[in-house]
DNA sequence: ACTAATGTTGTAGG
DNA sequence: GCCTACAACATTAG
């Protein structure tokens, strides 16, 4: 559920409710949801005051006096302000005047404490708020894969790999080195604006993405090619396919996309 | 019953 | 280091 402009979303409004708060108490429910660090994090936290609230990439960094929180939401892990316990909660954050409950089914996120900041650093630029270089896209691998290795520049994900490169007219599996210059820079600044188009309609939801506030999103009403597989080109006509590049689904037109 | 799903990490091999 | 493929993590929906 949560690229980049999902995650965005969720931070614009965890950022105001959170920030200048304490955290009163912590509880992990399920343990294996803090897998990396090897904190006691409810140990850690409680006490401090949320200094900020930000993101880099896909991962949720909330920086404490000491210290930060870095929350990935994996596929399915949801963020909410005073929602009931269900069997799939696994953290829950009791601050002065609200609880944050931390809901995650598949329990592939993570919730981690660091003492520095951390875990980010394995992630290339944001794909948002940095000058992106088209030198970064001279690989071998197919541009699909490009644009989903977070080290390269971090926030794209499947959907928006898949909206960009229908928009820039590329084919997912294309040789990234193999784009011309122009286009590679085309390519960068369509993804750029495809994530803040998104971020403006505050994320996609296509199965089960909501805000803190259980909202969904609006931009899976503008997904021209992600989910419509068969369906006509919107602009051709083309029945659109559906491919594996990168081991991931991958939805394009034959004909707009060489 | 089987498959695929908005993600990341680790491993093995070329 | 770069690239590919696959498994693992765990659950649900079609």
């Amino acid at each position: 559920m949560p690229e980049l402009p999902e995650v965005e979303t969720i931070v614009r409004s965890l950022a105001p409710r959170l920030t200048g708060r304490h955290i009163v108490s912590a509880e992990i429910l399920k343990q294996r949801i803090v897998r990396y660090s090897k904190h006691d994090v409810p140990g850690a936290v409680t006490g401090q005051r949320v200094r900020e609230v930000t993101r880099h990439g896909k991962f949720i960094l909330i920086g404490l006096e000491r210290g930060f929180l870095t929350i990935h939401l994996g596929m399915t892990g949801q963020l909410r302000f005073d929602s009931p316990i269900t069997p799939h909660t696994r953290a829950i954050f009791q601050l002065d005047g609200a609880a944050l409950v931390y809901d995650d089914p598949r329990m592939f996120g993570s919730i981690e404490y660091s003492e520095a900041t951390d875990r980010t650093d394995r992630l290339g630029p944001d794909a948002l708020n940095s000058v992106l270089s088209p030198e970064l896209l001279r690989r071998k691998a197919p541009i699909k894969a490009v644009l989903l290795n977070q080290s390269i520049f971090a926030g794209v994900g499947n959907i928006y790999a898949d909206e960009s490169l229908f928009r820039a007219g590329i084919h997912p599996r294309r040789r990234a080195d193999r784009i011309a210059a122009p286009r590679a820079s085309r390519l960068i600044q369509v993804v750029q604006e495809v994530l803040a188009e998104a971020v403006e309609h505050r994320g996609s939801s296509v199965s089960d993405y909501v805000d803190t506030e259980g909202r969904k999103g609006d931009f899976q009403l503008r997904h021209r090619v992600y989910g419509r597989k068969g369906l006509p080109c919107l602009v051709c006509g083309t029945p659109l396919r559906k491919i594996v590049v990168a081991q991931r689904g991958t939805h394009y037109c034959p004909v707009c996309q060489r």
